[in-house]
DNA sequence: CAATTGAGTGAGTCCGGTCTCACTCTACCA
DNA sequence: TGGTAGAGTGAGACCGGACTCACTCAATTG
């Protein structure tokens, strides 16, 4: 069982035919289960592929029928586990509908998106679903919506792209529910930490931001600031944390200011973990020194002391939803709104207490 | 810029040849930059191109030149980070050399991943990375060997495979040397848990495991354990351990035992965090209740208290090393040695301390 | 019993590229 | 200046399937 074999041209149907001593047609036909066949000549096609070791190549197959039973997936990093969640449910979804799932890694790179969606265009993907990295350009998108190709957007939406379909959490609800949190326990100090690039300019509040999910966050902690009355509540914002010693410079940073935050929320786990490691070199202690709360909830929030306050998303299911979406607009069926927002839960645990400073005295 | 455009049948080299006024051959040469051109032709063809908005089609490409520039891997898990983080070190690689990779999740079902191989030839990718989910069942595997595409296996080796590609880690030493620094704090009944089944027979010292990988812990630990002279050493070995519920059910198995182990080694970061919840659940503490160690090393094991004593495996490397491997043998470059074994280290934090009952009293 | 139906089959076209081959035309060389 | 090399081009075969169409032949029907 070995060489020998090797790097002989594939057995293609007109073998199996000639083998089964039927026309090229008639083999296709059995093979590929659509024409009508004889139980005989099924059975002699049947043993015919098996003997010579006949596998169907799906090029060929998708270059006719159009189809090629694929979703493109493109999202920023599937290391972080956010991700890895969702591609779950994705794959989970799409291999129970009979379709295999095309990943491309982008690291939040907009050109690395760009060709991500021509290399899936090129091999003709019957869908994309796209995590997409930028709030405003969009037009390798537009051009997939173009080519007829459905498109489902995960996580975030755009600008300027009319009826595409969106599967998200409600960030803004919930990160106002997360501030309002902090500020009922007397902070007035909030920053929020993220990954996100901000481009040239400083923030202006009611900036929209490259990802709309950030956008979001940033929206409802504010919202929630204002309403509450806190003065230049965007001071302790920070964006361009990339995971590392990015986050950890930002922290420090932070903390070492004149007037630093009480409270800090990290925009996923993964900054989440350098905040933490950087605030145990600086000495200081969750929730006495700062309070603290994290987007995404994983077990080992529940593991370290103090245990963490979290925003749990549904992100396994996000994945499903966009996935469900995405092949029932494949297969013609159109369900629904295009817009798919799913709740999100503050998850009460420990890692937030009143500020030191302050030193009101409720439970 | 909607609808309109879209649902119109793609547009070909014959298309662009007509619009730029020369024979298709021409035109193919010249998009598919492989042949002779002259700079006039080129740039007609190019503008026609460009005006007519030409996506290639990679499928026909493919099955005409036989190659796909595509790179199958086959994971039993996305969603554990081990895997996340290898994949990353496989796209980072894969995309730099120009192929693109299609993933498959397998939930370390051998039905899904002899299903998702099958897809994988139909597609035509070039070759194969697999973390294969079986020791000794590996006909599918033979198949896509005797199919002449290369083949790398991620993290695991097979039985009956001759000549094929294996990157690892030196699980066996690792896990020996985890094992010793255990003993020499005096751990004596040392428990390893993992998620992998056993089938249906009770371990016995010697049996090789479903998984190659697992198969090299347990007898690192077993070694190191009987060399020490410690009696019936695999009695605290737990199979099956499924993340989640099963986890914690097999924790609290073993610490209820008339002599429960006073060290715990945890197969990978997923069953860590249930067997570390489960502990804190029975009011055990670490290390003063059970020393413990587990597989991997994230940024999350230094945040908890204790910081974990952990084996840290080069994920990210053994990803790029599988992508580099796999690539070399498509493009025909064979080098070095078929199987490449990578170091892994025990790294020295706080979760492991001599056991309560013996009282030895060291650093 | 002639007419109708449709299951079963084969011949051949098509999908959208690549590639081979023959041919033209210019440039260079002895 | 005749010969040749090679760049540039077009016509058409080909990759491996799906699908259209024409045809055969047995079963059904009025």
């Amino acid at each position: 069982m070995n060489e020998p074999t090797a790097r002989r041209r594939d057995v293609t149907v007109a073998d199996v035919a000639r083998e089964a001593k039927v026309a090229k047609a008639t083999a296709a036909r059995s093979l590929g289960g659509y024409g009508a066949v004889s139980d005989d000549v099924r059975q002699r096609v049947q043993a015919a592929a098996e003997a010579l070791g006949y596998h169907a190549n799906g090029l060929a197959r998708s270059m006719n029928t159009g189809r090629s039973n694929t979703i493109g997936v493109i999202v920023g990093d599937i290391e972080n586990p956010y991700f890895g969640l969702a591609m779950r449910g994705i794959t989970d979804t799409a291999k129970a509908a009979g379709y295999d799932v095309i990943l491309a890694n982008t690291g939040e790179q907009l050109d690395a998106e760009i060709d991500a969606a021509r290399v899936f265009v090129e091999k003709r993907v019957d869908g994309f679903i796209v995590a997409p990295a930028s709030f405003t350009l969009t037009d390798h998108l537009s051009d997939i919506m173009h080519s007829g190709r459905p498109l489902v957007l995960l996580d975030r939406h755009v600008a300027n792209l009319d009826d595409v379909d969106v599967i998200e959490v409600d960030n803004e609800k919930v990160a106002h529910a997360a501030a309002q949190h902090l500020i009922d326990r007397g902070h007035e100090r909030i920053a929020f930490i993220t990954t996100l690039e901000l481009g040239s300019n400083p923030y202006q509040a009611g900036d929209e931001l490259g990802v709309s999910s950030v956008s979001a966050r940033v929206n409802g902690i504010l919202a929630a600031m204002n309403t509450a009355g806190v003065d230049n509540s965007e001071r302790y914002l920070r964006f361009g944390a990339n995971s590392g010693s990015g986050v950890k410079g930002v922290t420090r940073e932070l903390m070492q200011l004149e007037e630093p935050p009480t409270a800090i929320i990290a925009s996923d786990s993964l900054i989440a973990m350098g905040v933490l490691g950087e605030l145990r070199e600086l000495g200081l202690t969750v929730p006495d020194d700062v309070s603290f709360i994290m987007f995404d909830d994983f077990e080992w929030a529940t593991l370290i002391s103090p245990a963490l306050t979290v925003i749990a998303q549904p992100v396994y299911e996000v994945g499903v939803a966009a996935a469900t979406r995405l092949i029932a607009r494949i297969e013609g069926r159109v369900t629904g709104e295009p817009i798919q927002v799913f709740p999100a839960a503050l998850v009460h645990r420990k890692s937030v207490a009143p500020p030191r400073v302050v030193g009101r005295d409720d439970a």
